[in-house]
Parts: structure tokens; sequence; C-alpha cells
DNA sequence: TCATTAAATTGTT
DNA sequence: AACAATTTAATGA
């Protein structure tokens, strides 16, 4: 980096604030790098950031009591997740773990509570994402319920390509089929045969380590 | 820069 | 879940 790059003034939620707002937003953010395989925080940590993704890749999960492994939501490029915990000063109900080399921007509790006081642009913008977010989990319960393996591979890949929630973000994402598993709630083997199939309609480009969109609304739309 | 090795990921059963 | 094949990343000449 020649010059500090200014993170208040990429982050996405900037472009609705006031010079006044973004200045106190800037003084409350800092910038943390995790390498692959990481754990941003446990379960049960008191961490008092919100958090939002510079570049790279992580994914929020638990284990079950059974051991289990689960994912509910990956994020990447753009996005900012943890204002529950944020704004409840609770503790971090989930675990949060870097799929790859990620660097994380990181906004104090203080300047988060202040914009959320303070700053109508800040408060469209948190309105706007938790919308989305919703929306999204709604939609996964049911098609979880009613689509094959295939459209649930398909559409948590699109998940990614949400422009609201990760306007940042390319055409290409670097997950394994393991963890699109994770994500997805299948096997491996049967991601791999989704993502074949995938490609074979030529929805998306599949190498390894690496998937390319090339039609991203066809996946978010994708039932068969 | 190229060859060798280890590790990660994928493909198949 | 286990195994083999493939690709990448790391190492050292």
């Amino acid at each position: 980096m020649s010059t500090k790059r200014d993170i208040a003034l990429d982050a996405i939620w900037a472009a609705e604030l006031t010079d006044d707002e973004l200045e106190r937003a800037r003084r409350g953010l800092s910038e943390r790098s995790f390498s692959k395989g990481s754990y941003i925080c446990h379960r049960g940590d008191r961490l008092d950031h919100w958090t939002g993704v510079t570049d790279g890749l992580i994914k929020i999960s638990a284990i079950s009591a059974a051991g289990k492994a689960m994912t509910f939501a990956g994020v990447t490029d753009g996005g900012w997740f943890g204002e529950g915990s944020v704004l409840k000063g609770e503790r971090r109900q989930y675990d949060v773990v870097a799929i790859r080399d990620t660097r994380l921007a990181m906004l104090s509790r203080s300047s988060f509570l202040w914009l959320f006081e303070n700053s109508t642009g800040f408060n469209r913008f948190l309105v706007r994402q938790l919308n989305e977010r919703m929306g999204q989990f709604i939609a996964t319960i049911e098609y979880d319920r009613i689509l094959g393996p295939t459209a649930r591979v398909a559409r948590n890949l699109s998940w990614f390509f949400n422009r609201t929630l990760y306007p940042r973000a390319g055409t290409t994402i670097e997950i394994s089929q393991e963890e699109l598993g994770l994500l997805a709630g299948v096997s491996r083997q049967v991601v791999n045969r989704a993502l074949r199939a995938l490609e074979d309609e030529g929805l998306l480009k599949a190498e390894h380590g690496r998937i390319t969109v090339v039609d991203a609304s066809a996946l978010s739309r994708y039932d068969s």
C-alpha cells in the first residue's frame, strides 16, 4: 500500500454519511489480517467490534452438541456482520472462521453506537442490510424443504453475488467444495456433482479451490 | 528458473 | 468414509 487506503471511504455504508460522520467513523476503524483457517472469534467471546470483510472470505458457524459442524453464512468482500452482538452488547453466538486469508476492517463499538444514534444515513444502511439478510434466511428455510441438492448448492453460491450485501465482490470466489458443502448443508460429493451439472449448463466454471460464476441470476433462480 | 516434495482439493467408489 | 488422482504452494539447488 503506497498511500494508506481510506478504509472508511471504502466501506459500503460510507456513501450515505456526512463528512462529520465519516470522520467520526474513521477514528473508530482499525484493520486486522487473519490467515486461512484461523478463528476470528469464538462463540462466547466478547468482541466489541462491528466487522467488515475488506478482502477475503469468512464463515459464521457453530459446532452442535453432537460435535457436528454447521455453517450459517459466508461473508465476502464488502460484507459487514456482527451488528447483532454489538447492538445488544452480547457475547458472540457463533464462531467466525477465515476460510481463506482475509483482511478485516473493524469499527469500535463506541463508534458504531455513535453512528447508530446520530446518523440517518448509517441507519438506512443497517435497515437495508438487515432486510436483505432476513429475506435470504427466509428463502433458505423455504428452499431447504422443496428444492433438490443441486438447486441448494446453486442458490447458496448465488448468495455471494448479492450486490446489496457484497457490492465489492467479483465474479469468482475462492472456496473449496467441502466448505461449500458445509454452507449448503450437503455432502462434498453432492457439491461435486452439482458443480459439474451447473458447469454443464454454463452457469459457472469450477476450478480447484475456486468457482467463477457466469450467470449469477440464473443460479439464484435455479430449481430442478 | 526448474525440479522435488508436501499439502490441499478434487474425483470416484 | 476411504482411496486415488490432480493441482497448488513451498522449498532448495
